[in-house]
DNA sequence: CTATAATACCCCCCAAAGGGGGTTTTTATT
DNA sequence: AATAAAAACCCCCTTTGGGGGGTATTATAG
């Protein structure tokens, strides 16, 4: 019997969860919180094989809450659960240890059998995501760790001086890196770049 | 025994829904849609008493929904069920006919309570959002159409000049807008003005 | 050992944005 | 009829951004 933990503020989510997987007797749930404070203090106790996590947690990342439990636990498969099918998100979440990523309109038996195979010690991925992982296409953007640390600099309003004082780097340094992110992300000005940035779930 | 429709793309938070409603026996479901279209061909058969509508709705909006919805069926009661607490969201629901506003985070029980009572005739607010509305703090955002059409030029990219071009107006008109959004959202320049219009969903 | 990518740097030039100050007209609301 | 809010308009001046070029220094993977 598979152990299954559900992390989700959407309480109405959750319980829809905890009866699905009841009802079909793919496993049991052994626990289930609705924010990462609470999921923290519990996972110990629970000891379950599967985690689901949902990614657009409102106080902390999950993204790096499944490192942490990775970390901490490295036996536990953490399946991603998330409303986002952006390329940067399900590749950080795989980057960051989780097994598997569905999102959530994803229907109820891909949702058990996603459960299966990350239990079983396999990768799973939502169709949709599967497909969005497989196309190399220009729209899956990936930045680099100096280019994503400026971007959210820049989106925060931040002038190519400001920066440069901040990060100890020459204002024209960091000019170069604006005009390199408007090229990468085709964007036309900073407005655009902000709102790719967002939509993309870049910064 | 209320007649309650789902439209959430979210498939395993509706049949969760679905089961909650049912096993309470507040009312029936009498019908689900995954999409806007799937509702719109369906709803006229189920004429339900309560539709629980996702504003979030990937393809068109859930706002336009709710209007039109109201605007053929002025009997059905429109419940938005989301996850977004922003003001400006709550606000254009509210103004284009919804009944209630139940957050995603919401109990169980909130959920049936809402059904209960939009089904009454009344206005059901969740918790969170309740105080939301009633505490007029700086950080209700309302703006006027005009600066609403301006934001969305601006977060496109457009320059004063072709904002003027598009709309017919003058580039110094365009300017005093951008001057008066800056202002009213706090805003030290178009790429903070362009996160904050997408984090407040004003655009 | 040698590509390739990432990082950091520089110049010129002009267009666009932003800060400061205003005015007028139209359209609701009292 | 009076008021207020929205909409449209204008000028001056400075800072910042964006287009066009380019180079040097690390890493790191093949």
């Amino acid at each position: 019997m598979i152990k299954i933990a559900i992390l989700d503020d959407h309480k109405i989510l959750s319980e829809g969860l905890c009866r699905l997987i009841t009802d079909s007797g793919v496993g049991t749930v052994v626990g289930m919180a609705n924010s990462i404070a609470e999921s923290r203090q519990s996972l110990v106790f629970w000891k379950p094989d599967v985690l689901l996590l949902d990614v657009g947690l409102p106080e902390e990342s999950g993204l790096d809450y499944c490192r942490e439990v990775k970390e901490n636990f490295p036996e536990i498969k953490v399946l991603a659960l998330t409303t986002h099918n952006e390329y940067a998100i399900v590749r950080q979440m795989l980057d960051n240890g989780a097994s598997g990523y569905l999102i959530k309109n994803a229907m109820a038996d891909e949702v058990l059998a996603g459960i299966e195979a990350v239990a079983a010690g396999k990768i799973f991925l939502s169709h949709e995501i599967d497909l969005l992982m497989k196309r190399p296409s220009k729209k899956n953007i990936w930045l680099t760790d100096r280019e994503r640390v400026l971007l959210r600099l820049i989106s925060e309003g931040l002038t190519n001086g400001e920066i440069a004082d901040q990060i100890f780097l020459s204002p024209e340094t960091i000019k170069g890196y604006r005009k390199n992110l408007l090229l990468k992300l085709g964007a036309k000005n900073t407005a655009v770049l902000v709102k790719i940035a967002i939509e993309k779930k870049l910064i």
